[in-house]
DNA sequence: ACGGAGCCTGCATTTTTATGCAACCCTGTG
DNA sequence: CACAGGGTTGCATAAAAATGCAGGCTCCGT
């Protein structure tokens, strides 16, 4: 130290001192007032150029932050671990107060619906796996848009047997081509023929060919995901499939299903006589799919989630937090087993 | 409610939430992830004007938040508030740890140097008041440059009439030219002339009236602020002033002065018959440069320093921050005083 | 049911920002 | 002392972001 408090080395820290605060005067003009950066620049006497170095700098000094604050009811985190964990192009968690089945369709529903609102394209052939309550609610909360928005909606599973559930398919796809603007495409087949024989027959008819033509060229699909044990709107059908059918897929190792295509806890399929008794969309085909979107949540249902995720078919997954959650603590638990 | 816990009405703000889940994953993306609008509306499937819109509705809405976290050491609020409350251009406070005289002037000499590197611009015509300790300390800090950056430095106040003054006013020319690679122009008369008349002999000199023709065309002068009361050089410089002429001076409201032009503490000139022997850079003359920079800090100097700042021909001061608070308090009670 | 105000979208364009480049300067080394 | 190497800068230009505009939709009021 000199007398008068000056100090003999401190000149490299005391001119970092002064940039920084040059650094931070910038970083003050251009975000808090607003100014243009070559407006700064003429201010300041240097050039455009320096300003954007500066302002980098400040960044990288982190004299500025800036800091996302999630609305409540967002769940970023987890969208985040899910998507990277599974390898998912879109994750979308909802809020949802309960871990109650109808109330999570519910939310799910609307989610899927604002989702197809705000990314559907022009021209694009949607494809409905019809009967998935899910997939009633999203349709249920699509505002209609001008005709023509989407080209087709193409029903990719036929609608089951009893006349019900019939109705039931026929309304989904026919709504959402309504909403849409689009032709709609039915599949007036059952979604599990009585026997293989039967399939053959039915998708012989020309109408059904048709519609299955589409199955190639879809460009954005829905699909609810299953359990193995049969769905409320599955046994409602009159039920299609046999106890026999339902063991032999538990003991191939089925976990869940899309379209009633199944697969295994890794996602692998898990082909059946069954498979050749459904008429519709095949995991393949999913997987060809430019965005073939996953609606799904609930206690019974996330082993079945997991394992469609494994299967690389699905791009986009809409679930709720509870189910989110689940999902995550099981891919953890299970690299852990991995990793031991 | 409905029995699945649906709400009928809940629609607009369920939306909502929908909207700003999107909006925040946006955000997300383009500020945590580093992705490019375009990117984010690929993905997304919307164009890159409606992610934009996004964006700005995130910092709209509060989701994203910028902060700026000023570096210890400077003072920010400070200097907006002398900026504002004086209408000058640039205000510079440096961090200072004690009140006294001798560091100050090291810690605003550092400051100006900087501050003069960082935005001299080719070919400027550069005005030094040459007399003022803080400037000799701000010449001292300065890292030559490579020649002609400057067209000039200009000594704007004659050197006092004691030799050791008179080196010292030519030293910090010269060097500050040599540093700028500018070319000098001294002022080799004194600052104050023994009378009028003495005064219009000097100024009839060639040399004297090449410097002085400078003087409109300075682009950038550095003064010094002193108090009403002589300064130690100037004390040592041969008690230039009389005791009469400074009560004189402090009779008609001075409270300092810039280049021994004295204005009172609404900086309003104060002219006396000084200023008829007074060799140097008028008030008018520093009003008409393009970027007249103080430096100045001290107790003794606070009202002569808000004086100044009110006569308008100052565009920058560097200041210390002991300086700076009196002052923006000063102003404050001013304020007060102004609304009674 | 019709028509207009208000709002939102995408396109095309402008405006703003980032960056490759060449020149330059300081520094440390042979 | 010359010179390579790393780090600046400003300029020119590429890249990215913002925005005016026109068309279309929704919501009201008539």
């Amino acid at each position: 130290m000199l007398p008068d408090g000056t100090e003999r080395e401190g000149g490299v820290s005391m001119s970092r001192a002064h940039e920084l605060r040059l650094v931070s005067r910038i970083a003050q003009m251009y975000h808090k007032e607003g100014l243009r950066q070559a407006e700064i620049a003429q201010h300041l006497r240097l050039s455009q150029a320096t300003v954007s170095r500066m302002l980098k700098r400040a960044v990288h000094e982190g004299i500025v932050r800036t800091t996302i604050i999630p609305p409540p009811g967002t769940f970023g985190d987890l969208e985040d671990c899910i998507r990277s964990s599974f390898g998912l192009s879109e994750v979308i968690v909802v809020d949802c107060t309960e871990d109650r089945e109808a109330a999570i369709m519910a939310r799910i529903g609307e989610a899927a619906a604002h989702f197809l609102e705000v990314t559907l394209q022009d021209g694009e052939i949607i494809g409905v796996s019809s009967w998935s309550q899910t997939i009633l609610r999203m349709v249920e909360n699509v505002h209609p848009m001008r005709v023509g928005r989407a080209a087709y909606v193409v029903q990719t599973l036929g609608g089951l047997g009893a006349p019900n559930v019939q109705d039931h398919a026929t309304h989904v796809t026919m709504r959402l081509a309504q909403l849409t603007g689009a032709q709609p495409r039915l599949f007036s087949v059952p979604g599990v023929a009585p026997s293989r024989e039967a399939r053959e027959l039915l998708m012989a008819d020309s109408f059904v060919q048709e519609t299955m033509s589409l199955f190639g060229k879809v460009t954005l699909s829905f699909v609810g995901i299953g359990p193995l044990s049969p769905s409320e709107m599955l046994a409602r059908s009159g039920n299609a499939f046999s106890e026999a059918e339902i063991d032999q897929l538990a003991g191939a190792g089925a976990v869940g299903n899309m379209s009633l295509r199944f697969y295994d806890q890794k996602g692998q399929p898990v082909r059946t006589r069954l498979d050749d008794r459904v008429i519709g969309m095949t995991l393949d085909e999913m997987r060809g799919v430019g965005r073939h979107v996953a609606l799904a949540g609930g206690r019974n249902k996330t082993e079945a989630i997991a394992g469609a995720l494994r299967t690389g078919a699905v791009d986009v997954l809409i679930t709720d937090k509870f189910t989110a959650s689940r999902l995550v603590q099981m891919q953890v638990q299970g690299q852990e087993h991995a990793t031991l």
